[in-house]
DNA sequence: AAACTATGCAACCGCTGCGGC
DNA sequence: TGCCGCAGCGGTTGCATAGTT
């Protein structure tokens, strides 16, 4: 079995207390984000890197915005659900406030049920039409390779991996809503300008621009 | 009131991609 | 070019609480 690498050193496991939660907070704020290995010790903290980083994107940033789901955010996320799959991070990034691990809760726990109960089948992601399509003479098979939308994963329940997506037939999950979604890809359109300029931004790199109308 | 079940959420686990060497 | 370590991601688990019988 691989070694985890919290384990080579002895470190609390399960829920953090308020003074944990204070020590990270307080650390963060001096010197920042990053370097997860090193902040614990840093910080004065008995747990592992990743796990403070954990605590602080899902619970301690300021910016969280906690309770309820609204109306709004449940359609926008069943929207982008349909869109993306299970991508949880990309999902996040649409929703200003809310977290991958607390959509991801929340899908599971509630909008899943909320689909069946509607008789959605919610496990079949479909990229809309204007996704560049692997067919497509303007994409080639290496451009839907290097679509950075993560890992390449196939999932279990049968969504799609990047490259399938890119050649799945297209039903628009949009199309009986007043909500048009579009993805864009930068470097697909801009072709290799846009790998040079991949180190700009986290955001650019690592999401499709996603245009919102209404 | 007790036992059981369902639900929600925080945290952990293991895998992958990327950058540095 | 391959290896290694780290950060990030999605899946899963475990626990607390609410609801039901």
């Amino acid at each position: 079995m691989k070694r985890n690498s919290c384990e080579k050193q002895t470190i609390n496991r399960g829920a953090w207390s308020s003074q944990e939660d204070e020590k990270l907070v307080k650390y963060i704020r001096t010197h920042g984000e990053g370097r997860w290995r090193t902040i614990p010790k840093a910080a004065g903290l008995l747990r592992c890197g990743k796990s403070c980083r954990l605590r602080w994107i899902n619970y301690l940033r300021p910016d969280i915005k906690r309770g309820n789901f609204t109306e709004d955010e449940d359609d926008l996320i069943i929207k982008l659900h349909a869109l993306l799959g299970n991508r949880w991070s990309l999902i996040a990034g649409r929703l200003p406030g809310r977290t991958d691990n607390e959509i991801k809760n929340h899908w599971n726990s509630r909008l899943s049920r909320k689909l069946i109960r509607m008789g959605v089948d919610r496990s079949k992601p479909r990229w809309i039409s204007r996704v560049p399509r692997a067919e497509d003479p303007a994409l080639t098979s290496e451009t839907c390779k290097s679509f950075p939308l993560g890992r390449d994963r196939v999932p279990d329940d049968g969504g799609v991996s990047r490259e399938a997506s890119c050649r799945e037939d297209h039903l628009s999950p949009t199309s009986d809503l007043n909500l048009d979604l579009t993805i864009s890809l930068p470097f697909a359109l801009h072709g290799c300008e846009c790998q040079e300029r991949s180190h700009e931004s986290a955001e650019e790199t690592h999401s499709p621009t996603l245009l919102l109308f209404r």
